[in-house]
DNA sequence: AAATAATCGAACTAATAGTACAATTATAAT
DNA sequence: ATTATAATTGTACTATTAGTTCGATTATTT
């Protein structure tokens, strides 16, 4: 079945879609973009878009998905390019901020307004992706963490899982409010963004740290 | 003009609509609460609503203004019957956990989805009550951390601006990630919200710790 | 009682997600 | 080449809802 010529036909033309309404999202909007304009851009009928997706929200879901993929390798990737422990942390941290700033729209998303129950898993499969693939990110943290620690870099005392997710949670609130308060910082702080992450990153490193 | 018999007439149907929108925006959701609902349920007519309102947005943002200001006298006051740093450092993460579960609808607009150009606030004013709303809220934590390091309770090596707002933007992000993935923190970490919450709190207390 | 202001009601526009379905076109099988 | 099958299209449709319009009605003031 996979890879017969019809299934890649299929794919081909799911990928057109995602691809028009991904550059659509990104120049007008979500919501400000129909299921129309999707349409005409990607030279489909709006009857065959819905042949391919159900619904508006699930093609937004299948680019959170593909950029979470995106976000997992560039995180994998990053950790095994850094050469010591506050090294990849920084990297870590820069990895994501550097997908805030790819994919403002979706990094809320990916942060987690994902339900996560049985009945939403069946109506839009797409989601159980998107959950695996969080939990395949939590992992990396947790590999990264658990290595810290076994090589004494830092605290010996912190519980892995709730602090890595205590860390992500803290990593990801700084850089979303860094990048929805950007002007505020700069105009009422004289704060520019860079700097202001830049010492959020390192406070919070001091919290695990030897 | 104002406390005139018309001014109170007027803040009194300007009440009874919010209060009515506040119900059904709890009852329903923001999005599934339609403005026929709000005057169906308040007794007025659609007309007359958008003579009190300009706009559904505008009667969400003045709920998110009423919580903020909620939300800064309940830190005022938490911080005034605090009788230590650590007390009182809890006291504003447990104010802020009541308040996201009170209002988990307002929560996140109160973190800052708030556009602060002058434009916006000409098309709405109360958008700038909001964003001053906040300063006073940033003042309030400024002025505690402030204290600390006078006191020599924290790091004196601390830049206080953009250290308080990376505390709340760290604070607000543990809190935000425990009430999206509580189900998955209790069925797949087997650690309950409280848990999560306390040992994140701890943590960002130890970054600024002396 | 007349003038003014507030409120109402009901019909309207415009936008858009999603559907229905018959007509058309491309692809595959015989 | 012809037929059967599948994919695609176009068009018109429903349903929902924010926001508008405006003449009629009711309440308040003078």
């Amino acid at each position: 079945m996979k890879g017969s010529k019809k299934e890649n036909l299929i794919q081909f033309n799911k990928q057109n879609i995602l691809l028009t309404a991904r550059k659509l999202f990104v120049e007008k909007g979500v919501y400000q973009t129909t299921m129309d304009d999707i349409a005409r851009e990607a030279n489909y009928s709006k009857s065959t878009i819905y042949v391919y997706f159900k619904s508006k929200d699930e093609i937004y879901n299948h680019i959170v998905y593909e950029n979470m993929n995106q976000l997992k390798q560039g995180l994998e990737e990053g950790i095994q390019s850094s050469s010591n422990f506050e090294d990849c942390y920084y990297t870590i941290c820069n990895t994501l901020v550097s997908f805030q700033e790819k994919y403002p729209l979706y990094f809320e998303s990916i942060l987690g307004e994902i339900s996560i129950d049985q009945e939403s898993f069946e109506k839009m499969p797409i989601l159980r992706d998107i959950y695996m693939e969080g939990e395949e990110i939590n992992k990396i943290i947790e590999n990264f963490l658990q290595n810290a620690i076994d090589n004494n870099y830092i605290r010996q005392d912190i519980e892995v899982m709730p602090t890595v997710l205590a860390l992500w949670a803290s990593i990801c609130g700084i850089i979303s409010f860094a990048s929805k308060k950007e002007v505020y910082l700069q105009a009422d702080l004289k704060c520019n963004k860079q700097k202001f992450l830049e010492n959020g990153f390192g406070l919070i490193l001091q919290s695990i740290i030897r």
